[in-house]
RNA sequence: GGCGCGUUCGUCUAGUGGUCUAGGACGCUGGCCUCUCACGCCGGUAACAGGGGUUCGACUCCCCUACGCGCUACCA
């Protein structure tokens, strides 16, 4: 398909005002906003908030905020409207009682004054013989003199489809291609409540028609519902739209379908776990800025609190459910758009994998030039208290040296907050008991070397990574030990840490005094715990 | 129960009847590099759900079974 083959195209997302952004929803979005754009067409956000009354915006908010921050953005929607605004489906309504006339008068659908407990029974009596349940439309009204008759009774109605009872419902899914339903397997579905909002199938189904909705891209549970959206579509007289249903995305090594349902249960996930922990420790020291409810693996808002690349995430989505080929992996936006169709969308449901997801955030971070990491890394020193705000020149300068010397080992934003010991002051350096006591306390001879080595400082004045290469190197050399002896005191030492980069650049950022300091206090601690 | 959708390494996937002793990526793993960790490099592990057809030939087409998922709501 390419885009000369198509024209206005329209596709749309529509959410319910949930008070966050789901990450299958956003691979749905995804898909949706790739193809208009491929397409040269609109992608609209259409807001499903017939049930919620109150708080639609505070709870719609977040979700806006969410897809602006991934930079999927809309063409008409709630807050910039356009041509068939308004985009809430809850100041929609006339339109849907419009329809459902219209349904009426056709014949089309039916006022049921059946009682609930009425409906349920046949429904019952049905599943007990085992036999498919067909409603015996006995309390149907057809004509005013019937619905009058029924109201005398004291009944109330609510609205359903007279759908067909034979023949088929044939259609073409762009992505599973042609479906065919039988008639006799749908129900009589209701339309409108006894309190005349309307449901889901008919507001969505009008909303598309209103729209000018040229293609539905949905997930893969509303296949069996297409019928019963053709139903009324064609009842309405409106164009029907191409369909394509989308497989779902799966919990992380299992098939069972990622819901929004389920986010405490997500938190015990094996393959989320570690994801979270490493968000957790972060958020922590920030304290937290997204609310506790969302800061969960399968909401949007956690990669954006600890740190992740809108662009690394658009891209793992992309990639959970289409290919372009056996190898391409790392798409720009405009390649995406270029390449993306339909057709190269996967049947089967895809699951969600952290560690995939957190390999393509590390390759982005990796890419970023020296200042782009800075704009990230700063906002979470200064959330953390670890730096002034704003951060002065000197500081600055400081951060940009970690970042070089850091390096790969930084994958998220947050992840700056592990070198908080180069913003300590010298006698605040808190030190891990386990590499204080193998490489200072039960180490003689390297602490031996240490001390030495240490008597060397002053009259260093070169304090740069190359120098203290050199330095060390020829230190080393005239003791006749291997680096090993003595790299480690020097590092935990300075550090309080077992584990870190490169001795040359932690000394060189550290600075003569610092290093001294360290060093004699370090060795102070040693002394007492003798 | 009925209807529908799906099933290639642990995971994401390539594969559209012969190029498949099934390719790539993530993960895991052995080694190298090395001051630790990370990165990088070299290597390894591991899959066509099962059974019948069709065909000279099936991962690719058809049927059945199994398993998974969904719809069957006055939810969306």
């Amino acid at each position: 398909m390419t885009p000369s083959t198509l024209s206005n195209v329209r596709v749309r997302f529509a959410p319910s005002p949930t008070g966050y952004l789901h990450i299958g929803g956003v691979r749905t979005a995804l898909f949706n906003w790739l193809f208009a754009r491929h397409h040269n067409g609109k992608f609209i956000l259409r807001v499903d908030d017939t049930d919620q009354a109150r708080n639609v915006s505070e709870a719609l908010q977040p979700i806006m905020d969410g897809f602006k921050w991934l930079g999927i953005d809309w063409d008409e929607g709630p807050d910039i409207n356009g041509p068939h605004a308004p985009y809430y489906q809850s100041q929609r309504s006339d339109l849907y009682t419009e329809a459902v006339n219209k349904l009426l008068e056709k014949g089309l659908a039916y006022k049921d004054y059946s009682k609930p407990e009425e409906f349920a029974a046949e429904r019952q009596a049905a599943e007990k013989e085992k036999r498919q349940f067909i409603y015996s439309r006995t309390w149907m009204a057809e004509d005013d003199a019937q619905s009058a008759q029924f109201e005398a009774e004291g009944r109330d109605f609510i609205v359903r489809l007279k759908m067909p009872r034979e023949g088929k419902c044939e259609f073409h899914d762009m992505i599973r291609g042609d479906m065919s339903f039988e008639w006799a397997g749908e129900q009589d579905h209701v339309i409108q409540r006894k309190d005349g909002s309307c449901l889901y199938h008919l507001t969505s189904v009008v909303d598309d028609g209103a729209f000018e909705i040229s293609h539905v891209i949905r997930a893969i549970e509303h296949l069996p519902n297409t019928p019963r959206q053709i139903f009324i579509g064609q009842s309405l007289g409106l164009d029907i739209p191409e369909y394509a249903h989308l497989p779902f995305v799966a919990e992380p090594g299992s098939s069972n379908k990622l819901s929004k349902r389920k986010l405490d249960k997500y938190l015990k996930n094996r393959d989320f776990k570690v994801l979270y922990d490493h968000g957790e420790q972060i958020a922590t020291q920030i304290g937290f800025s997204a609310s506790p409810e969302t800061f969960n693996p399968v909401i949007v808002d956690f990669y954006r609190e600890i740190g992740f690349l809108p662009d690394a995430i658009v891209n793992y989505l992309l990639l959970l459910g289409w290919s372009l080929d056996d190898h391409t992996e790392d798409f720009t936006r405009e390649a995406m758009i270029r390449d993306f169709s339909l057709d190269r969308i996967n049947k089967a449901p895809a699951s969600f994998d952290p560690q995939k997801l957190t390999s393509f955030q590390s390759r982005y971070m990796w890419r970023l030039t020296l200042d782009e990491k800075l704009e990230m890394v700063l906002p979470y020193m200064e959330k953390a208290g670890m730096i002034e705000t704003p951060a002065s020149d000197d500081t600055q300068s400081r951060v940009k040296a970690i970042l070089e010397a850091a390096n790969e080992r930084i994958s998220l934003a947050g992840d700056i907050l592990a070198y908080k010991e180069f913003f300590l002051a010298d006698d605040k350096i808190e030190y891990e008991e386990k590499p204080f006591r193998k490489r200072l306390v039960n180490a003689d001879a390297q602490r031996g070397l240490l001390i030495k080595f240490r008597r060397k400082l002053p009259e260093i004045e070169d304090f740069s990574a190359q120098n203290m290469d050199i330095i060390l190197h020829d230190f080393v050399e005239q003791e006749g030990v291997g680096m090993g002896m003595i790299v480690h005191a020097i590092r935990v030492a300075l550090t309080g840490k077992a584990v870190g980069f490169g001795l040359f650049d932690i000394m060189s950022i550290l600075g003569k005094a610092s290093c001294i300091n360290r060093i004699d206090r370090a060795l102070k601690l040693v002394a007492q715990q003798q």
